[in-house]
DNA sequence: TTAATATATGCTTATCTGCGCATATATTAT
DNA sequence: ATAATATATGCGCAGATAAGCATATATTAA
């Protein structure tokens, strides 16, 4: 993909949500995680994370049944630049987002998610 | 216009070809001179200037019938860093515009331009 | 005044794209 | 094996938008 695309792929206010939270956070995430964090729907978040990988912008990797997506390394220039741009936009939504994720990233390591519905998180009793 | 929804207004081929341009020369420049630049036509490039115009990035001042567009000033980290991002862009495309713009901008200044027809250049005789 | 030039703007059309839905596949738990 | 969960994808629709075209307005030149 041609780098001045990435204007393309970012231009989405959903994906720009997704690209920000993983942006700051440098977490490695499942889609399931982003779909709590952004609140919208499998399909979606799936095909936007696979757009934002293919536009290089994301990097992916297969564990069992999860697929966890982070930001790519870069050296490109335009690339290091663009994410201090990003870095640097401030809104409650994304603040918003970032609360949402952290707590499900935090339940993940905790092993205290069991499953998700309907961005309802469930947890194992048994 | 919300600062996320930059990326829209960047994400045109044409709109970023334009505020390439006017960036990295930081010149005044007019509607048909940006034709000349861009290869676009005039009802095209009006609309991406005043989009990019409404969206903050240029800024117009109208003198005559002429009417000018270049970068705004922008204190805005997220404009600062973001122009640096675009700056850093390498493509033959720009390479070609570039020339051709510079080429312009000169006739103009020597007040060789008479008028402009096709994207051609005439120039006053007698 | 008349003609030419510079710019802006409706209107239409074709294309793009994000979303919703259904569904398929793969992996894990019981 | 069966059920549940995680992820991916094809299809159709609706909304957005870029481009082409015609035209309107304003300014300058002859």
């Amino acid at each position: 993909m041609k780098q001045e695309e990435i204007f393309k792929i970012l231009s989405d206010k959903t994906r720009l949500r997704i690209y920000k939270i993983l942006l700051e956070t440098k977490i490695e995430a499942a889609v399931c995680e982003v779909m709590t964090a952004v609140q919208c729907t499998q399909y979606n978040i799936s095909k936007h994370l696979r757009l934002l990988h293919f536009a290089g912008l994301l990097q992916e990797r297969k564990n069992g049944r999860w697929v966890f997506y982070s930001v790519a390394d870069s050296k490109n220039k335009f690339i290091i630049q663009l994410n201090k741009a990003i870095k640097s936009l401030k809104n409650e939504i994304y603040k918003q987002d970032l609360k949402r994720f952290k707590l499900r990233i935090k339940m993940r390591k905790n092993n205290k998610i069991q499953f998700c519905v309907d961005n309802k998180l469930f947890r194992k009793v048994s």
